[in-house]
RNA sequence: GGUCCCAUCGUCUAGUGGCCUAGGACGUGGCCCUCUCAAGGCUGAAACACGGGUUCGAACCCCGUUGGGACCGCCA
């Protein structure tokens, strides 16, 4: 059979966005299920709102991301020359021929035919221009357009892997412009033409280009190749059942990156809409390689829900290793000013910190926030915490704590839970009645992970100085 | 307006004619666990858009209606 060779073609006139990205994630895992190619093509014709910094962002988040491509990323301002003699060639086979139509002749002739409710469709006027020798237009001396010459007749098949057969009206379809009056090429041709060179097997790509496609399989006959299988899937839309955008909140990859998510969650998410293997929730990256299918992509669209990507990161991150968790959190602690760029942070004393915290961190954010508590020098109490927990009640029951913990040496669970248990029964206390006011005078706040655990990476000398300055904070109220 | 696509809980979905008194997940209610918060466990509410066929039998097949979306650019 023949290798299968895909591509992601975004145009680079803003950031890789979870629309795009989804296209990406189902290129690549094709191309991998099958072991074929995966291209990335930057596709930059439209010279006015294409940007480099726009090309490194799309670059930037493809690689977050893992989307490795095998070849690329290509572009097609390089291949201008290339697509310029493809065009010529349709001209002299009489497969395409300039219009002298102005742009704003046709902006007009559109709005007529909207208002008086006819499809909005290049008449054909130009058809023939050439052989009638009209030479009004020469003397305006306009830049012509080519156009692509369309049949108008029959109908055209498009054979989608995910939709089935749909069938178009050849009378339906357009003659398109192919290259503008400035001698640029345009999408629906460069993409045939970059197909066909670049060998691509299957064009998986968004809903939205289902109206585009029998136009592109007439460019491929009237070139003569033969045109590739075509995949199309669905859309993700906004909580509103529109088209997801910018309205309906981050779209950009690399914003759910500075938000805290892991890229194997967004991945994990992004597959689960418009595909699904069972009941199955999480996939490894193998596994979706493995399991990846056309048969198994849905055909309706599907709503963006950001709480359910949360609940995606938070498994994510309650499954990775604390080592690694430990250098991704890194960034956003310094984002936080929980620690400054220079500062020697120990691995391994992080890792601990942050095995008590995994299970309640949803996003990389919130752990660096969690972390505070550990690693800052000094705790701020919340108010109501303080008023609640810090006060005459608990004075005598932290003194003592205080003394006892004095005297372990090391703060291990069960030493800590023997130190504990002592001063309840002392006092015929439950647990709660100690470690809330031990929590508040730790974290300043009400909650937090076990108190022995707190305690136990914390370590001696800061628990004893907290619980001190708690101690004093109570004393300094009476007064 | 024209063309095309789509239609199962609020959301993502399983379901490919009998396994469906429709399963899972997120979210949501309750309970359990419990030093707080999580995590986890148990449990509840919650859907086949509607109308016609086809069939012994339809969430599944066909037609129509309704609803939603996409496209209709010298954007991609």
């Amino acid at each position: 059979m023949e290798k299968v060779r895909v591509r992601f073609a975004p145009s680079p006139t803003g950031h890789l966005h979870v629309g795009g990205a989804r296209t990406a994630l189902f290129n690549y895992l094709f191309a991998r299920h099958n072991n074929g190619v995966f291209i990335l093509r930057i596709e930059d014709t439209d010279r006015t709102r294409s940007t480099e910094e726009y090309i490194e962002a799309i670059i930037e988040g493809m690689k977050w991301l893992g989307l490795e491509w095998d070849e690329g990323p290509f572009r097609q301002t390089d291949r201008f020359g290339i697509y310029r003699d493809y065009v010529e060639k349709l001209v002299r086979e009489g497969k395409a021929y300039r219009c002298y139509c102005s742009a704003e002749e046709l902006e007009e002739r559109r709005k007529l035919a909207m208002a008086i409710g006819k499809p909005l469709k290049y008449d054909g006027r130009c058809r023939n221009i050439e052989k009638i020798q009209d030479s009004r237009f020469r003397i305006q001396d306009r830049n012509p357009v080519v156009r692509f010459k369309m049949p108008q007749e029959g109908q055209t098949l498009v054979d989608d892997l995910i939709r089935g057969a749909v069938t178009f009206e050849n009378s339906q379809l357009d003659d398109l412009i192919i290259l503008r009056s400035d001698g640029t090429p345009t999408y629906n041709f460069t993409v045939v033409v970059d197909d066909v060179d670049m060998k691509i097997t299957h064009i998986i790509r968004g809903d939205d280009h289902l109206n585009n496609t029998p136009k592109q399989i007439h460019i491929y006959r009237a070139l003569g190749y033969e045109v590739p299988k075509f995949a199309h899937l669905p859309m993700i839309l906004g909580a509103d059942k529109t088209r997801l955008s910018k309205r309906h909140g981050a779209t950009s990859v690399m914003a759910y990156q500075e938000m805290g998510y892991l890229p194997e969650a967004l991945l994990n998410y992004l597959v689960k809409l418009g595909w699904a293997y069972g009941d199955q929730e999480i996939f490894s990256r193998e596994e979706l390689i493995k399991y990846f299918s056309f048969e198994n992509v849905g055909k309706a669209a599907a709503v963006f829900n950001p709480e359910k990507l949360v609940w995606m990161n938070s498994q994510y991150i309650m499954n990775t290793s604390s080592e690694k968790l430990a250098g991704l959190v890194i960034p956003f602690l310094i984002r936080d000013s929980v620690i400054s760029g220079d500062s020697e942070l120990d691995a391994g004393w992080l890792s601990s910190a942050i095995d008590t915290l995994k299970e309640r961190a949803k996003t990389l954010k919130e752990l660096a926030h969690l972390l505070r508590y550990y690693i800052a020098d000094e705790v701020e109490y919340d108010p109501k915490a303080r008023d609640k927990f810090l006060n005459e009640k608990s004075l005598d029951l932290l003194i003592e704590l205080k003394k006892s913990l004095e005297q372990v040496a090391v703060f291990s669970h069960g030493e800590l839970e023997i130190a504990f248990k002592a001063i309840m029964e002392n006092h015929g206390v439950k647990l709660g009645a100690l470690a809330q006011p031990v929590r508040v005078a730790m974290t300043g706040g009400t909650e937090s992970p076990g108190i022995f655990e707190v305690l136990g990476v914390m370590g001696k000398e800061k628990t004893l100085g907290r619980l001190e300055k708690a101690i004093k904070s109570i004393a300094d109220q009476r007064a």
